[in-house]
DNA sequence: AATTAAGTCTACTACTTCTATAGTCTTTTT
DNA sequence: AAAAAGACTATAGAAGTAGTAGACTTAATT
């Protein structure tokens, strides 16, 4: 499962993927316009901000905007700054690789393959839905189910 | 990530499958082989005998073996027993299905779509991969990365 | 019948991670 | 100087995960 962390800095990022052009727009209203606890929201910013997606800006006036465009900024780097890998084993994951402690010979090890192509349908998506694709498929009526 | 719990259930059951046509196998053996607590795995083959994938005999000579085909054993399944849903998010789940929190319309988001796309794609993988498969995978010579 | 070798079941504990909150500091505008 | 914002650190509470303990049941062997 995804984190509730995850969750909302995708939703604070389509937020602010929203709002370009606008001024910034402050943490205050982002939380309540998104039903996320102020100072959790605060925190989620903040490691955005610092992994180079989000430009902020103090004082009066001040708030946070996007530093990217919304197309490039895609959802498996979000959740890898959050939730970390993106994987489901640690042995099978591309950017936080470890091995598992229980594994005798990881070469020849059926379950890591398995959850290798597991990694590579999931980052299939993941990696090539952007904020700006989030935004696009609100409310255009496709149902999927 | 997997739990424990589930990775160890897999490793169990491939253990059970190559073990199949042999006399069951007790619980301290298949712990020993595979390098799990003995009383943790206690719990995970109760909860895949209540399941039904399982036979169990008690009293000497007693131990597991599989109820099932390796080859009619989905790791989707496995995965549902002892992790629950596969969906990252609630909303997206299509047998743990729930409401997310602060979700304003569930028809139209964006995110849900997305993560139905991502479900879709790992059940693509991990429900139609058995038991079977996995053990044909080891030491295939197959290498990926 | 007694003993031993198994699995069954329930409860509990320790640990970790997640979620959230609090408070102080810094920067910028007016 | 005051006010409006974000930056940063610490901490607390809740929930979930991993593992342990112990008493009970069933079946085979002697």
């Amino acid at each position: 499962m995804l984190s509730k962390k995850t969750k909302y800095a995708i939703k604070a990022l389509v937020a602010l993927g929203k709002n370009a052009g606008n001024p910034p727009m402050q943490i205050v209203r982002l939380a309540e316009q998104e039903m996320i606890p102020r100072k959790f929201l605060e925190q989620i910013l903040l490691d955005m901000r610092n992994a180079g997606y989000l430009y902020s800006k103090k004082g009066a006036g001040g708030g946070y905007s996007l530093n990217k465009e919304p197309g490039d900024i895609y959802l498996a780097d979000i959740l890898r700054i959050t939730d970390g890998p993106i994987a489901m084993v640690p042995c099978a994951s591309l950017k936080f690789y470890r091995k598992c402690d229980e594994c005798h010979d990881e070469i020849t090890c059926g379950i890591r393959k398995t959850f290798i192509d597991v990694r590579d349908a999931t980052l299939k998506v993941l990696a090539q839905t952007s904020i700006a694709d989030v935004i696009a498929r609100e409310s255009d009526g496709n149902f999927m189910e």
